[in-house]
DNA sequence: CGTCGGGTTGAGGGTGATCAAAGTTTGTGG
DNA sequence: CCACAAACTTTGATCACCCTCAACCCGACG
C-alpha cells in the first residue's frame, strides 16, 4: 500500500507491531512499570483494526465498549462548533490511547478521526476495568495518561487563546516533533506530519489561507519547512525560543529536579 | 467579612460547611455512590484554609502534597504565555477539586488562583491514594471527575478557537450558570459571578476593552446583564440558542438516553 | 477629599478572515 | 504512460473583528 521506505506511516522504525509493546513504551515515558504490570498488560486481549485516511474512528455521542491503542498513523480528536466550523483538540501517535476516557465517561463528547492511514488495537473496556481493579499501579498509570491529555488540552487553550498565528504554528509543530522523538520516531529537526494545511488550520483556530501564509513566512525566515508531509526545523535554537515551548506540560519526567531547565530534556 | 445576605460568596445556600458533603453532592451529579463509598469519603481527614480574593493557591511547578475541595468562592486555573499574557483555563465552584490531577502528576503545570474570597478543604494525597486503592468505585468516581475536567478543557479550546467574542462570552457564562445550578446554587437566569471584566477577558482570549464592549452589546440586545458580580440572563431561550451551548460535555447524566435533546436537562 | 481599581469611551490600526481564481500535486483509469 | 479529475496549495484584493493606546468616569474606601 505504502512505499517500502515509509516515513509517513508513522510506524515504529523497528516495525514493532505489538500494540502492547508500544503502550508499555509510552507509559514508561512518564512512570515506572514493574514486570508484573507489564505482564498484566500483555495478557490483555486485543484486535487490530485499520482505518483509511480521513475516516472517523468514533463519533460524538457514541458509546464505546473498547478503547484503542494507536499502532501507526496520525489520529486526532475534533469537535464541531455550532456553525459547522471544526476545531481539532489533539493529535495522537503510536502508543497513545486517544479514547481512554470512555472507560469512565460513557458518551463521546467529540470525534476521533484518522488523519492518515492508521492502525489501532482495540481493547475491551471490561478487560481494562478488571486490570485496573487488580493492579492499582496500572490504574494509576492509565489515569496519569488521561491527566497528561488534560494538561495538553490546557496548553492548547493557551495556544489558541493567547498566541499569534506564527507562534501557534511553531508551538504545535514543536509539540508533535517532541512527542514523536520521545517515542523514538523521527528527529526533533525533521519528522513526518501527514496532514493538510486545512487540518492544521482547524488545529490552530485559523483559516487554511492564513495557515498557508504563515508557513511561507516561516519558510522565508529559514525557520521551518513543511513539504510532502514532512516538517523540517532549520534554525533549531531560534525556533525553540520563538515557539514559547516548555515541555513541562507533557509531564514526561516522573521525578524531574525542581529546577530543571525548560529544555533540559532536548 | 461579607454582608449578611451573601450571594457573592458562592456558598451553599443551606450553609453546608462540610466539604465532604459538598464533594459527595458533586460526585453524585455524575455517578452513583454506595453508602460504603460515602462513609469512606467521610473518613478522610481534612483541614480548612481560606484564601482572600486575588491570591494564588498553588503555582506552576509546585509539587503538592494535598488536593483541595472548594467550599466557597470562585477559583480558576490560569497559565501564562511567554509574553506574560494570561489565559484562564477553567472556573471552579463548591464541590470541585481543581487540583485533583496532582494526585498523579507531580508538578503543577499551571496556577490555581482564588478570584474571590474562597475557602477550601485540603485533603492529603496519601489519604486519597489509600482510599482509591481500597475503594475502586471511588477511584473510578475521582478519575471520572478529572475526565470531566478534560472534557471542559476541550470545549474551551473550541470556544476560543472557533467562536466569536459574543458567542464565547455567552457560552462561558452559560457554563458557569449551568454548573452552579446543578450544585443547587443560583438559577440559570441569575447567578453570582464575582469576577472582573479583565478576568473574563483572560478566560475568553480577549482584551478587557473588548469584553466591555461585548457585554454592552449583549445588554443592549436584552440578552444579558452583568452588574455587581451578578449575571442575569433575560431572553433565556434565545440565549441558549445563540450561545451554542450543549451540556453533553459536562457529562452530568451517568446514563442519559442516546438521543436526549441537547437542552433536555434544563 | 484623594486615591485606586475597575469600568467606559473614542480613534485608529493590524492580524487574520473572506472571497475568488489560478496553480500544483496526487490519484485514477484508459 | 498519458489524460483527466479531485484535492490541495498558492496568490491577490478587500474587509472586519478585535487590539492598542489613551483618556475619562465612577464608586469604594481610607
Amino acid at each position: 500500500m505504502t512505499s517500502p521506505s515509509r516515513p509517513l506511516a508513522l510506524e515504529d522504525p523497528a516495525l514493532t507491531n505489538d500494540p502492547i509493546e508500544l503502550l508499555v513504551r509510552r507509559l514508561r515515558l512518564t512512570c515506572e512499570l514493574s514486570d508484573a504490570d507489564v505482564r498484566a498488560l500483555h495478557s490483555l486481549p486485543f484486535h487490530i483494526k485499520d482505518f483509511p485516511a480521513r475516516t472517523t474512528i468514533s463519533r460524538e455521542r457514541d458509546r464505546l465498549s473498547h478503547s484503542c491503542v494507536v499502532v501507526s498513523g496520525l489520529i486526532c480528536r475534533a469537535k464541531m462548533a455550532g456553525d459547522g466550523r471544526r476545531q481539532l483538540l489533539s493529535f495522537h501517535i503510536l502508543g497513545d490511547i486517544p479514547d481512554l476516557q470512555t472507560l469512565h465517561l460513557n458518551v463521546m463528547d467529540h470525534d476521533l478521526i484518522a488523519l492518515s492511514d492508521a492502525r489501532v488495537a482495540l481493547i475491551a473496556h471490561d478487560d481494562l476495568r478488571r486490570l485496573t481493579r487488580e493492579q492499582p499501579d496500572l490504574a494509576a498509570a492509565l489515569w496519569r495518561e488521561t491527566l497528561i491529555d488534560a494538561s495538553v488540552f490546557r496548553e492548547w487553550i493557551v495556544n489558541v487563546g493567547r498566541r499569534d498565528a506564527r507562534q501557534r504554528m511553531m508551538h504545535l509543530l514543536f509539540e508533535v516533533g517532541f512527542r514523536l522523538k520521545a517515542m523514538g520516531l523521527g528527529e526533533l529537526g525533521s519528522f513526518p506530519m501527514p496532514i493538510t494545511q486545512s487540518d492544521l488550520a482547524d488545529a490552530l483556530g485559523l483559516t487554511p489561507v492564513h495557515v498557508n501564509r504563515v508557513l511561507q513566512n516561516l519558510r522565508h525566515e529559514g525557520l521551518l519547512d513543511f513539504k510532502r508531509a514532512t516538517v523540517t526545523i532549520n534554525n533549531f535554537a531560534r525556533f525553540a525560543e520563538l515557539s514559547d515551548f516548555d515541555p513541562l506540560y507533557l509531564h514526561q519526567s516522573s521525578a524531574a529536579p525542581d529546577d530543571a531547565p525548560p529544555m533540559g530534556a532536548v
